[in-house]
DNA sequence: TGACAAATAGGAATAATTCTTATATAAGTT
DNA sequence: AACTTATATAAGAATTATTCCTATTTGTCA
């Protein structure tokens, strides 16, 4: 929260009342919810907001560093406010991705072959494979489409 | 390509020539196609396919683990048909993805922690940042929109 | 308080993906 | 080689996700 008022007068960018609830909104989420998440649970505070300044104002967080955009696989956009190092379990059925810490991870160098061609800012390991609710389910099923965009449980993607 | 037919008996899956040609599309790609990508280069040696077919067929070769999906940020799905493991850096400005290597990373072992709850298929570091294009232009634009879908240059996303 | 750059709402437009349905075809069986 | 049937296909409609356009409003700073 101090971050966002210094960083945006860093940047000339407004506070404006949206912008606050969205950013409250987005670091209450413990999922990793899309714009569309984040979207319903604003309007009830702001009725007449439009998804699209929801959608800008993520874009815009992750622009100037108080959210990031997670990996996806063509779903939708799906943003975290969790900005320390941290790393992902992500199940290839229903699409779920898990945070965990792990202090061997975060100690990886980064390869000199890269640190000459690149400027590295973040750091991640992405693990996949099955959750234990898929797994249990048994693999038959095919994998196809990833769980559904809403109506998301807990330790969601 | 031997794989592709050792897996679609496997599963009951049929030999189509529709299959076959994007499957050799697919190998031949050095870049991150996306579907449409693939559907562009398919549709001159089948001018009547469909793009549902070739969305269809990625997702099926994606299925049976002889191609990947490989992480987005809410853009189209990519597909890699290198099923080694390998490591991505990932330019947030322009969204170009690089391949590379790193035995180091390659050796990480899985946290007991994760063995213990979740069946680990895969394993890849991302690493982000930006590239050498990119931080040449300097920080100054907006990391926003990322790089376009279409006419891509080498070693691209 | 006044000026103005930046942000917003609302709806239109675009992109990406998936679904529906009628038809065609690969693969196993005779 | 013909038969059978589950699977795959084309084509277009539908859905979902994202961005653009424009008139209007609102923070911010002098």
């Amino acid at each position: 929260m101090h971050e966002y008022h210094r960083r945006s007068k860093e940047r000339g960018l407004k506070i404006t009342p949206q912008r606050t609830i969205i950013l409250e909104e987005l670091l209450k989420a413990k999922d990793h919810p899309t714009a569309d998440d984040i979207y319903r649970r604003v309007v009830s505070k702001i009725p007449n907001i439009s998804f699209d300044t929801v959608n800008r104002t993520l874009l815009t967080f992750s622009k100037i560093g108080i959210a990031r955009v997670v990996e996806g696989y063509g779903q939708a956009k799906r943003y975290d406010p969790d900005m320390d190092i941290h790393h992902h379990f992500r199940c290839i059925q229903c699409g779920r991705i898990i945070d965990f810490h792990n202090k061997a991870y975060d100690d990886m160098a980064v390869p000199e072959e890269i640190r000459r061609r690149f400027t590295v800012i973040s750091k991640k390991v992405v693990l996949e494979g099955r959750c234990w609710k898929c797994a249990k389910k048994g693999n038959d099923r095919p994998p196809g489409r990833p769980s559904p965009t809403r109506e998301n449980s807990r330790e969601d993607s």
